[in-house]
DNA sequence: ACCTGAACACCGTTCAAGT
DNA sequence: ACCTGAACACCGTTCAAGT
């Protein structure tokens, strides 16, 4: 409980496991003698973001982030404690802080606002998707998880009830991030008429998988307008939604309104 | 339209594009004659596999393939083109085919039941959950996927609000998988009164995040058994249900039956 | 205090040989 | 036809030096 004498504030910060400093800002004493470091932390997580962007999490490298910063990889090491931390930071960074709450607003309207709004920044971030599932500890993580229990508050929900409710709508902005990251990608020519649907509707109907095949045959298979778009993730919220007023008790007529 | 002399079945999966063959059984000419291979496809498959189940995705190496079978690296390349079409290959495999389906019961309860047996199957390999996000194309995928629409066939949709119920169904299964084993792993202790519960409640109350800290400081936040379990997996399933026949027009009193 | 350089164990993939 | 071995470009991490 003693005060320090120097500038150091006295944060409940530095009771945090060591993995979590940095992140909290509270890790490296400001270092302003000595030689100054050519780079930081700043820096560096900047570097990892650009490159999780361009060229997706296997690119988040201590390696690539160090040739960004025409540095040694290893002299990465004085500011980073391995791999894993680098990937906490480049989540907090990329994730920022939430918007501000708008005021007033129902409770489903909140909470597809709050989703659209990580949707977003997933879209931005599509790494951020392929790294592990965490409880927040982290200061935006938390931030994001704060203001969702907020709108869940205006809510029928009891305290697990908010929790539960959280994580299927984080789990699905989750889902939906990778499934529409993914099937953007390039694949196989999967275009009505094209041969492969052609071959994949004969392997099916001999193989007895009728249903597949008419999916398959109607062309509702190749159409990347379908599958993995933006209104796929507005129909799962929608669903959601739905599903928790339900359960609720309440009754949702038409789903939540599109916010925006 | 030839019919060719040899023993050679005239498939229609000779035409499906390469990466596609071996996964279809297609590919290799059976090569009754010459030197036999010391291992085939199965055996580089199946130890993949054992190595995912142990070690996560990250293990399915050819290397470590490689290293289990006794033989060199490079050796793969005769029977395999890529480490893609290695997790292809190991994907189909792990997901194997889906039970056969109960003949009666509603589309929910049946939709439920297919849900629970797809999420056993990413229980029992954990790395399915890490594999990109595909259509179906590969025989067991397709069989899951038509067993799905077979039941949705029961439901209130049209054939592209099943495709929708099925991306949905399928992301939960996804998602609830991911979060269970991210959230199984050994983490920052956080059980309530664990000093880092008590130092994010400070820092969260310092920032105005009072409905983090609040759960926070309630113990909600770290108990495992709170979080990433399959009751979390059961109670989104039955929301998503209950949304599904919300907005179908229908009502479900109480969410789906659990089968079994 | 900060960075470099060597070292080690690990990747996927290509190519030239061996049998 | 099948496998080995060398080579290349790439990882994360540790340790001993350099300034």
């Amino acid at each position: 409980m003693a005060r320090r004498a120097d500038p150091t504030p006295d944060v409940p910060g530095t009771r945090l496991p060591p993995e979590l400093h940095r992140v909290w800002g509270v890790a490296p004493p400001p270092a302003t003698r000595g030689p100054r470091a050519g780079f930081g932390v700043e820096r560096i997580v900047a570097t990892a973001v650009e490159l999780g962007d361009a060229r997706g999490l296997a690119a988040i490298t201590l390696t690539g982030v160090a040739r960004g910063l025409g540095v040694t990889t290893t002299a990465l090491y004085r500011h980073l404690d391995s791999r894993d931390e680098l990937h906490v930071l480049a989540r907090d960074h990329a994730l920022g802080r939430p918007d501000p709450e708008p005021p007033g607003g129902s409770w489903s309207a909140g909470a597809a606002a709050w989703a659209l709004a990580l949707r977003a920044r997933y879209a931005a971030h599509p790494w951020l998707a392929d790294l592990p599932v965490r409880l927040p500890v982290t200061p935006n993580a938390l931030a994001w998880f704060d203001a969702l229990l907020g709108v869940l508050r205006r809510g029928p929900f009891d305290p697990p009830g908010r929790l539960r409710a959280a994580a299927l709508l984080d789990g699905h902005v989750r889902a939906a991030a990778v499934a529409a990251r993914d099937l953007a990608a390039p694949g196989p020519p999967l275009q009505p008429g094209s041969a492969l649907v052609a071959t994949l509707g004969a392997l099916l109907a001999e193989r007895g998988l009728s249903r597949a095949a008419a999916v398959v045959d109607a062309g509702l298979y190749g159409e990347p307008a379908g599958h993995g778009t933006d209104d796929d993730f507005r129909h799962g919220l929608d669903t959601i939604l739905a599903g928790l007023a339900a359960r609720a008790g309440e009754t949702v007529h038409g789903g939540a309104p599109h916010p925006g």
